[in-house]
DNA sequence: GACGCCATACCGACTGGTTGGTATGGTTGC
DNA sequence: GCAACCATACCAACCAGTCGGTATGGCGTC
């Protein structure tokens, strides 16, 4: 903030390694090495930082959530007025970002919360507070969508978010285990089609793949707000 | 097979083992001490049987394809005549062994790869080997409920049944994350609506929560072969 | 404005414990 | 006697974390 915006400092610059080699190679798998090496500091430095490894782990944690919860809320399917549109445009905006290699898009808090759930118990609750984060977001225009658009259905819009939530989890661990966001762009399209219906709307019956949320634009063709 | 079945043979031990340690710790947490003391046996009888952790590894996920594709073999619902009350039975049996804690009902494969699939590759094979496979079977029997009820439908028996493991796969990060099996349950009854609604029932729009596929019994209630 | 003082940032060699893996020798069944 | 099986002792590499030290810059004092 105070310092000249030349080069980041290091902390930042580790916390940012962090998310790139985390994502990569696990958390248990990463050592200090790795991250001070990528960083471009020394262990001298990371210990200035952070008192340990698991405390750079929660401090990555929320070095994401401030990552991710920027990206989107600043995403333009937020200024799209129809709720039931931006729920829709949330999910291609999720199927849009499965770009680069997997590490660049796959999630921190999932990859994580695998490996120390068992073990961590504060870097699983750092994750679950993230997840549930983002969920509640998700969560806001699922319940104004339904409100206008299926007030009687029976499920409850939090459970619809934690849902689209698993879903791309579980979207993120295919495409690992094959090697391609492919399949996740796969599951995604099934996800819409799934939360489209809730939301009332019918599918239309025309031969092909799953609607495919990148091929139909994101953005531009409903109103925006302002 | 060819031994007397007193007690199992430490090869036999350390692959149970190893499928237990895995599901609670990560691969890379596991350590081979760990695995021995669990399987009781020394080092020297772990490096008889096993050439490195990773062979190992791959051992394990063969004994986990046998064990697991022996107990969707053997499941009740597969007794089930009509493809499509079959598919959802498949659904609700997913739901109803998400019970014990959560390394009893995880998935091992789901697990492994993703702190695998960029530094292990021969790991990440077999855990999609494993995914593909299991999905293959399921595929089987939606492809035949889609013939008879949804025959002109868009969507691909294959991508579906993968996406049906993508939301389980989730389904478990989730509960890792909240740390109970419960959230794993709500999502597994949205994939249940789904993929009902992909085969051509249309939902009662009764009040309360999503289907709950355990509280309507799994079997018993339709046609079985034999 | 020179000086002493101290906090922050950063460095890199070192350490004690752990890990995957090896070497070797003993025991059992055929 | 010999091959499969298992145990003990051991090793080199690696790991998270420590520690003594340097560089820099802000701040008060005279």
């Amino acid at each position: 903030m105070t310092e000249s915006d030349t080069i980041a400092p290091a902390k930042t610059r580790l916390l940012d390694a962090a998310l790139k080699v985390i994502r990569t190679k696990g958390y248990v798998a990463t050592t200090l090495d790795d991250l001070c090496t990528e960083a471009g500091v020394t262990k001298g430095s990371f210990f200035h930082h952070f008192k340990s490894k698991e405390e750079l782990a929660l401090a990555a944690v929320e070095h994401w959530n401030t990552l991710t919860g920027g990206l989107f809320a600043q995403a333009p399917y937020t200024q799209i007025v129809d709720p039931r549109e931006r729920v829709l445009a949330y999910i291609d905006f999720r199927s849009a970002i499965l770009q680069g290699e997997l590490p660049d898009f796959t999630c921190l808090l999932g990859t994580m919360v695998q490996e120390t759930f068992e073990t961590h118990p504060r870097i699983r609750d750092a994750c679950e507070h993230g997840i549930t984060l983002h969920a509640r977001v998700v969560a806001a225009d699922i319940a104004a969508a339904k409100a206008q658009y299926a007030p009687d259905a029976p499920w409850q819009p939090e459970d619809v978010a934690l849902y689209t939530q698993a879903a791309i989890q579980g979207a993120f661990i295919l495409a690992k285990a094959r090697g391609s966001a492919e399949i996740a762009a796969n599951c995604v399209a099934h996800l819409r089609r799934y939360v489209a219906s809730l939301l009332g709307i019918v599918q239309d019956a025309e031969p092909g793949l799953p609607t495919n949320p990148i091929a139909r634009g994101a953005t531009g063709k409903t109103t925006k707000k302002r």
